[in-house]
RNA sequence: GCCGGUGUGGUGAAAUUGGUAGACACGAUAGACUCAAAAUCUAUUAGGAGCAAUCCUGUAUCGGUUCAAGUCCGAUCACCGGUACCA
């Protein structure tokens, strides 16, 4: 291509900026809090890949906005750092035997090589990296923090369990039943796990959400994933024994209509209530259900099973006998584990008592049969005695009263949130820094013994009894209990890799902190984080584990804000052009021809192809590497193609000879350089108003991250210098300080050859003149019938008559008027006329 | 199924409170420069009709509100993302 120079001048700035430390930030009390602002971007996992184009969107976004509020006169902290445990390496170690620090370590230096080449303004003073003992020292400090408040627990709840990895799996790991990293089909397995009580801090996560200023969209699938509900408990009396069975329903009008019960196969009540008669049967149930995966409960949701357990239970409001059964579409993880069925109003209910053979009886009314399918809307009560002829709200307020005086029920509230499994049967991770031992029980390690390190192994190898490989050093397992003295053996399970980017965000404020984990003074300074820019995928689960650790932490009083991350930006994932054929296929890129007008087709068929989006992926060999993008057009042109694409926080395809245009943009504005003279003449009134025009959508875009709108408008403006023969000194340099965010390396080489000695991110962003941007004279549009006929050239302050009267003796109007009857004349001012005729 | 999002030229996309649809860029076509190519520059580029001035149609589809709808309302369709029996 062209010849700017751009390998030169990248390397020239980025030594600059580091030799000078322009970027490094400081608490500076003269900036009063609102000059202040902390700009946080999603730190990366430095897998062995190296950085993907989605990586630079957001950062990108974020170095932009940083550079511009430094020079409108904010004191800007602007971190980056790595997420640095994580499984992928320590897959890496159980097959090549490489220390997984050894692999982090050197991913980590080619991240942040690959970050740096980009010219990003980080304060890398403040780097963190979370496998580092000095930082997990600190999150092993907040893990004793939660445990002292009562906040961990030791569970044996069923965990998913990989057979392939050895290994068990949150929640969230597991991809429809499979495990996310091998794609083995899971199993369930008990096993012993902490566990955070995030389900104690429900509410305030709630309530926490409303003022934040976060996409709808993300604060919506934090409510819905907590899943806050009303309702009552129930106590349904046993026929046999004195023993209750509680439910929890949301729907204790329906009660009348509750035919039957089922308990999940892991309720603990499921020994007790199975009959000998039943015996048989309900352990085979029991034996099936267990062995089944996720993926095949749901698979079988469409067809329900369960066992009749052989016990009764007495309807508390009409006492009537009803069977309890045993059924898996009833978890036990949600609510008592335990429900009262009313196949009439619930689909899930009609089908198992269809199946079944249970009773169906009608408690709201409706025009269909509920012997035919389930009625689940509203409806006035029927059957249901002292409910009847009443409406929802009215008979569920009833049967609360009803149910508290005769003391088998009572108001409840419940979550689909659950307790936080925290530990992982793994090496990569922090220790979770607890000891048992015989006499005391289980104690944490005091703070001045931290950090507990993570010991050096010959094999990665998990243990395969769902241990850690941790669990196989007896030298590091046997320790002395740090209360009575006497033998104890650590905690051999390790911290998931949220626990570090759980609170990274309060490291960077203070790095290199040896006596807490961020000095008060600077977390008071900074927090809470102004802008937080990063992926959707972590609409729930990052962003809601960090919002609880950070609560807890504020309820401890060592944080001084209830929520962390103020404001939230999403950005859009960075996709890829794919080729499809006929039969929905996809085929790799290089083997697609294309042959203009948007036709494509399959080198070596006559198969036409489709153009679609997809994600990038190495098999359709759409993958785009950063690094050769900077080599072949450079950092600023990587930078400025990114922003131009489309909006932030959209997804958007990404294409290389979009990347060209943008680079001949850039190449433009050099050449005017090199070309022409500055002149130290004032520039004309027209070149004037189109400069401030362009300072003051510049501006306003920047503010608001719609870069790619101030992009166009800077392509505009550079346009139109093109259009003059002359380059005078007030249009160029402000030009250079309006694309200085954007392009950074070009425009402080520009702004050096301008004669300038100092960075130009000294200089003040440029001040638009809003006089400057008005124009005297504005374009009339006239229509007739709302139909653009007719375009004039006038002043700006004419009057609403005026502007009539000029349209109404318009010759190209005349035609379209004359001979019709006129109904309406309407006028906008400074815009159009618009005249209705019939 | 449910929840959320998106549908605008050949392509990525613009379009304050409803007020000129398609800014800017890619691609394409033609021309200039060149021995030639690249690069660069200039012009055209939503579709259709016409020599032209102009006119008609057009923001997924159908309908509505309005002087005026890409924008508001209702229904439908397509695609993308999330989720999996939450009582």
């Amino acid at each position: 291509m062209s010849n700017y120079p751009f390998k030169e001048i990248e390397k020239k700035w980025q030594a600059y900026w580091e030799e000078n430390q322009t970027f490094a930030t400081t608490e500076d009390l003269s900036f009063p809090k609102e000059m202040r602002k902390y700009v946080l971007d999603m730190f990366p996992y430095p897998s062995g890949a190296g950085l993907h184009v989605g990586h630079p969107e957001g950062y990108t976004a974020t170095d932009i906005y940083c550079r511009f509020l430094r020079m409108n006169g904010f004191n800007v902290l602007h971190p980056m750092g790595f997420d640095s445990f994580g499984l992928p390496a320590e897959n890496y170690a159980i097959k090549t035997g490489t220390q997984p620090r050894e692999t982090t370590e050197k991913n980590i230096e080619n991240f942040r090589k690959q970050i740096k080449s980009l010219g990003f303004s980080y304060d890398w003073n403040r780097e963190v990296s979370t496998h580092t003992p000095e930082y997990y020292k600190w999150t092993q400090w907040i893990f004793i923090q939660l445990y002292n408040q009562g906040l961990a627990y030791e569970s044996q709840k069923p965990i998913n369990w990989c057979p392939s990895c050895k290994t068990g799996l949150a929640n969230e790991e597991v991809k429809d039943g499979r495990c996310e990293r091998c794609g083995t089909v899971t199993v369930r397995k008990n096993i012993r796990q902490w566990v955070f009580k995030i389900t104690e801090y429900a509410d305030k996560l709630l309530e926490g959400l409303d003022d934040l200023d976060w996409p709808e969209s993300v604060k919506t699938m934090q409510r819905n994933w907590i899943g806050r509900s009303e309702g009552a408990a129930v106590f349904f009396p046993l026929v046999d024994g004195d023993e209750k069975l509680e439910v929890y329903t949301t729907r204790c009008d329906t009660l009348f209509g509750t035919t039957y019960m089922v308990i999940a196969p892991e309720h603990p009540l499921v020994e007790k209530l199975t009959k000998p008669a039943q015996k048989v049967a309900v352990d085979e149930y029991l034996k099936k259900t267990a062995e089944k995966s996720d993926l095949e409960r749901t698979d079988l949701a469409k067809d329900k099973s369960g066992v009749f357990s052989g016990s009764y239970a007495i309807n508390p409001v009409n006492g009537k006998k009803i069977e309890i059964w045993i059924a898996d579409y009833v978890l036990i993880s949600y609510g008592t584990g335990a429900i009262m069925a009313v196949p009439a109003h619930d689909t899930r209910d009609w089908e198992f008592a269809k199946k079944f053979n249970l009773p169906i009886i009608e408690v709201l009314k409706s025009d269909i049969d509920v012997q035919e399918s389930a009625w689940t809307e509203d409806g006035t009560h029927v059957n249901s005695g002292f409910l009847d002829d009443l409406n929802k709200e009215e008979a569920i307020s009833k049967m609360l009263a009803w149910l508290e005086e005769k003391s088998v029920g009572h108001k409840a509230i419940n979550y689909k949130l659950r307790d936080w499994i925290f530990s992982r049967q793994r090496y990569w991770g922090e220790p979770i820094p607890l000891v048992h031992c015989k006499h005391c029980g289980t104690v944490a390690i005091p703070e001045d013994q931290l950090p507990l390190t993570l010991p050096e192994v010959e094999s990665f190898e998990p243990s395969g009894t769902g241990e850690s490989p941790l669990a196989k050093i007896d030298s590091w397992v046997n320790t002395t209990c740090p209360v009575c003295g006497g033998p104890a053996k650590r905690e051999t399970n390790t911290m998931p890799q949220w626990a570090g980017s759980c609170w990274y965000y309060l490291r960077y404020l203070d790095p290199l902190n040896t006596k807490e984990f961020v000095g008060k003074d600077k977390e008071e300074y900074w927090m809470p984080v102004d802008l937080y820019v990063g992926g959707a995928e972590h609409a729930v689960l990052h962003l809601l584990y960090a919002r609880f650790w950070h609560k807890v932490l504020f309820d401890l009083g060592v944080v001084n804000t209830p929520e962390p991350f103020k404001r939230l930006i999403n950005q859009g994932m960075i996709t890829s052009f794919a080729y499809q054929r006929a039969d929905k296929t996809l085929v790799p890129a290089d083997e697609v021809q294309d042959n203009g007008e948007g036709i494509y087709v399959e080198i070596g068929t006559d198969n036409q192809l489709e153009k679609v989006i997809a994600k990038m992926s190495k098999s359709l060999k759409n993958v785009i590497n950063p690094d050769e993008i900077i080599e072949e057009y450079g950092a600023d042109s990587m930078r400025i193609y990114e922003m131009f694409m489309g909006p932030l926080q959209v997804s958007k395809p990404w294409a290389t000879s979009g990347l060209s245009g943008v680079y001949r943009f850039i190449d433009r504005i050099w050449r005017l350089g090199e070309e022409r003279e500055i002149s130290e003449e004032a520039p004309s009134d027209d070149m004037l108003k189109k400069l401030h025009k362009t300072i003051k959508k510049v501006t306003m875009d920047t503010d608001t991250l719609n870069f790619n709108t101030a992009i166009s408008q800077m392509m505009v403006l550079v346009n139109d210098i093109y259009k003059t023969d002359n380059l005078p000194r007030e249009i160029w340099e402000n030009l250079i300080l309006l694309m200085a965010p954007y392009t950074p390396h070009i425009c402080e080489e520009l702004w050096q050859k301008a004669g300038h000695e100092d960075s130009l991110f000294r200089a003040p962003f440029p001040k638009f003149d809003e006089k400057l941007t008005i124009d005297d004279e504005i374009e009339l549009v006239m229509q007739v019938n709302g139909k653009l006929r007719a375009k004039v050239t006038v002043a700006r302050d004419i009057s609403k008559e005026d502007m009539i009267e000029l349209t109404l003796s318009n010759d190209k109007i005349q035609p379209w008027i004359k001979d019709k009857t006129i109904i309406k004349k309407i006028a906008v001012p400074g815009k159009l006329v618009n005249i209705v005729v019939k």
